[in-house]
DNA sequence: CCTACTGTTACGGC
DNA sequence: AGCCGTAACAGTAG
C-alpha cells in the first residue's frame, strides 16, 4: 500500500515522538511477520533497547537503536505501523507490538500478513531484507535522464515498469509511476529503449518533483496520525490520474483511460502520452 | 459468487 | 545467465 512518500511521513511523524524510548518487551502474535531472526530472538535481543533514530530507505522504514541494532520494516500492501498509548483501541490484524516505556506502543498490523520485520544486529550485514539490491533514492543527485537511459535505455519492458524496478530507484510503486509518467508526458507501457533523451530528462525531473510534492501533501501531525490509525493518506485528492479513470484530464480534458500493464493497473491520459 | 488490489518473490519456460 | 509471465502470499471490498 504505501508508497515511498507514505513512509516518509510514518518516518517524520515516529522519528520525534520515539527518539529516547525504550522497549520493555516485544509481543508477537504471528511468528511469520517476523523474517530475522526468530521470534522468540527477536524479542530477547529487542527488550531494554532504546530507539536512537529513524531512517526511509525506499519503501522500508527502518527504527535505529543506541545499541547499533536495528529494526528493518517493509509494509508491503497493507501493513501499518502506529505509536499509541496502551489504553488506545487495538487494530484488528495486530500481529506484534513492542511496549514501551511512557505507556506508548509500537504496533505493528497488516490484515493480508504481507509486511515483515526484520532485526540487524549492529555490524551485522542486511543480507536479509533486500534494502542491499535497492537503487539509489529518487532525490539522489545521480538521478538524470543519462542515469536513466544508462540504467534502462536497452530495455524492451513498458517504461512503466521500469520506474517500479527497486533496484533501479527505490521507493516508487504502481500509483506514483502512473503520475510521474503523466507529469513527464510518456506513456506507461511505451518500451524504455524507445524513449529520447528529452524524455528522460523530463521524466528524471518529474520524479523528484511529483514525489516531494506527495510528501508535503501527504504531511501530517502525530496527533491527525493517530486519530487516522496511520492508514489514511492525506495526498489522496492530488493525485491526477491514479483512480481517475473516466475522468477527464486535468491538462486536456480527454477521458483518461485505464490498462492493465505488466500486470499492474495503470491510467493515463490518451491525449497527453502518446504511445 | 466473482474479481481486483498502492508489493515482492519464486519458479517454470524460453 | 537473463528475461518474461504467472502464481503465490491472505484478506477485504465492491
Amino acid at each position: 500500500m504505501p508508497e515511498l512518500p507514505e513512509v516518509e511521513t510514518m518516518k517524520r511523524v515516529l522519528e520525534p515522538q520515539l527518539t529516547g524510548r525504550t522497549i520493555r518487551d516485544v509481543t508477537v502474535n504471528r511468528p511469520e511477520v517476523i523474517a530475522h531472526p526468530a521470534t522468540e530472538t527477536f524479542s530477547e535481543i529487542l527488550a531494554g533497547q532504546t530507539f536512537s533514530a529513524m531512517e526511509r530507505r525506499g519503501k522500508f522504514l527502518l527504527f535505529l537503536l543506541e545499541s547499533g541494532d536495528r529494526i528493518v520494516l517493509h509494509l508491503r500492501m497493507t501493513g501499518c505501523i502506529l505509536l499509541a498509548p496502551n489504553e488506545f483501541p487495538m487494530e484488528a490484524h495486530t500481529h506484534a507490538v513492542f511496549h514501551l516505556d511512557g505507556g506508548l506502543e509500537l504496533r505493528f498490523s497488516d490484515t493480508r500478513r504481507f509486511g515483515r520485520l526484520w532485526l540487524i544486529r549492529a555490524g551485522e550485514t542486511d543480507a536479509f531484507s533486500g534494502i542491499a539490491k535497492l537503487g539509489p533514492e529518487p532525490f539522489d543527485s545521480v538521478l538524470s535522464g543519462p542515469y536513466l537511459k544508462a540504467r534502462l535505455g536497452t530495455r524492451k519492458k513498458a517504461v512503466k515498469e521500469c520506474l517500479m524496478d527497486q533496484g533501479v530507484l527505490a521507493g516508487i510503486g504502481n500509483i506514483y509511476s502512473d503520475e510521474i509518467l503523466f507529469a513527464a508526458r510518456i506513456h506507461p507501457a511505451r518500451p524504455a529503449r524507445d524513449l529520447s533523451p528529452g524524455e528522460w530528462e523530463r521524466l528524471a525531473a518529474a520524479i523528484p518533483e511529483r514525489l516531494s510534492y506527495f510528501i508535503e501533501k501527504d504531511r501530517l501531525t502525530a496527533e491527525e496520525y493517530l486519530e487516522t490509525k496511520g492508514k489514511e493518506y492525506r495526498n489522496g485528492p492530488y493525485l491526477q490520474v491514479y483512480g481517475h479513470e473516466g475522468d477527464p484530464c486535468p491538462l486536456c480534458g480527454e477521458r483518461l483511460c485505464r490498462r492493465v500493464i505488466g500486470g499492474r493497473s495503470s491510467v493515463f491520459c490518451p491525449g497527453c502520452q502518446k504511445e
